[in-house]
DNA sequence: TTAATAATGTTGTAAAAACAACAGAAATGT
DNA sequence: ACATTTCTGTTGTTTTTACAACATTATTAA
């Protein structure tokens, strides 16, 4: 227990939490059996068919939410990172498996609380379930907003127009036409259901048209995009 | 206000309302400003844009959740249905501006509540804003699902595993191999996000081959699938 | 019933993407 | 510093898709 106190202001702070008072949040990590987990990069944090009855909270790190196609090829779905949920959406839905791997996509520390403990234990009555059950109402939310943004990434129809999509909003997500990007080529390419090696031709057609510059995972947008 | 007797039933065995006692749901609704609107075929219920401050709720009819590429393609994100809400994660996130348009896909009955209206008197103090926040939950989940579901439906790579990814979600939704879809052709390629007649091409050939049969909107998946 | 309109299916062609194979650059480990 | 491995970019070929144009079948209206 004594680890968690190096993450106490985080924790306190972050999304989940947020508004509680340190005696409602010092109770409910004692009643949510509050522990600190670590993995390492490429290992699994959940399996698809999972079903899922802790709330996970990313401390460091990033976490690849993805999905194996049947015909093996790799889908990222979206890619989480501090501050974020993992899979909230099944520990609400608890009799349905989770349909999505996590994949640490560093090495990642996380926060494991028991939902179902907690709310078997104070029938939904005390103000911090209240609190909680609020804050996770707006998460959600938010996750729903991305995913709807993600399906109008994907949604685009040429490699061009997906990279053109992605990367004017992630310039506007983040106010800035400079920005870094979480994702290597590869986990771009499987982000926006592309050939990796097309993707590249088409990033380097665009730099030389004087769309954007890049180097690395850093891009810079210019004005005209 | 009379009207609203005739959906009494309806409402209070609808999602949002689920569990809720009737004298709690008789005050909710009139504290909610609740009313209801009716909608022609392709009348807009929301646009990009919008702020929404209201909860709806589909009573009759069906709503698809569009938006229009930047270039001009219409991209279906889903459709909505009996039961169903409308944009639900806007609500939560109010300051968040509406990046989606609700088009009515038939003539359309929904239920609207100032969502506002009632958060602001009630202080989420009353049992019954418990009881709704905990639906709104749990609601909101389901549709986080149904969005990872719909990314892995367009992120597959052709358009027949795109078909054929779709056909078997939708046999696995309602359990069954013999199904309906909500969507005619035009409607299905959006949402799918390919070209209506190589899809046209591509289901012809699913049926010579013995994987689906199909009439209008009825499909049949053979065992195979 | 017939004409008009809309929805769906079919085909050929041009455009775009996937794929494979490889070259060069960057990162990593010893 | 060197060898090794991983990542990124480039090019040519094959496959798939979009698009356009039109045929056929349903649906609607007169």
């Amino acid at each position: 227990m004594e680890k968690l106190e190096k993450y106490y202001h985080q924790i306190k702070n972050s999304p989940v939490f947020y508004g509680m008072k340190d005696d409602e949040l010092q109770g409910l990590l004692e009643c949510f059996n509050a522990r600190i987990r670590n993995f390492e990069e490429g290992e699994m944090i959940i399996r698809q068919g999972d079903r899922i009855t802790n709330i996970y909270l990313i401390l460091e790190g990033a976490v690849n939410i993805e999905k194996d196609s049947y015909w093996g090829r790799r889908i990222i779905i979206t890619q989480l990172s501090v501050n974020d949920n993992i899979a909230l959406a099944f520990v609400a839905s608890k009799n349905i498996e989770s349909n999505i791997d996590a994949v640490a996509a560093q090495n990642t520390r996380v926060l494991v609380l028991s939902y179902e403990k907690c709310t078997s234990m104070c029938q939904n009555a005390c103000t911090r379930h209240k609190v909680l059950i609020n804050n996770l109402f707006d998460i959600l939310s938010k996750e729903n907003i991305e995913l709807i943004q993600k399906i109008e990434n994907v949604s685009q129809k040429t490699i061009r127009d997906k990279l053109l999509t992605y990367l004017s909003n992630e310039a506007r997500k983040r106010k800035s036409n400079s920005f870094e990007i979480p994702f290597n080529r590869q986990d771009l390419a499987d982000y926006l259901n592309i050939d990796r090696s097309a993707m590249s031709f088409e990033l380097s057609k665009l730099q030389k048209e004087g769309l954007i510059k890049y180097n690395k995972n850093k891009f810079v947008l210019s004005a005209r995009v």
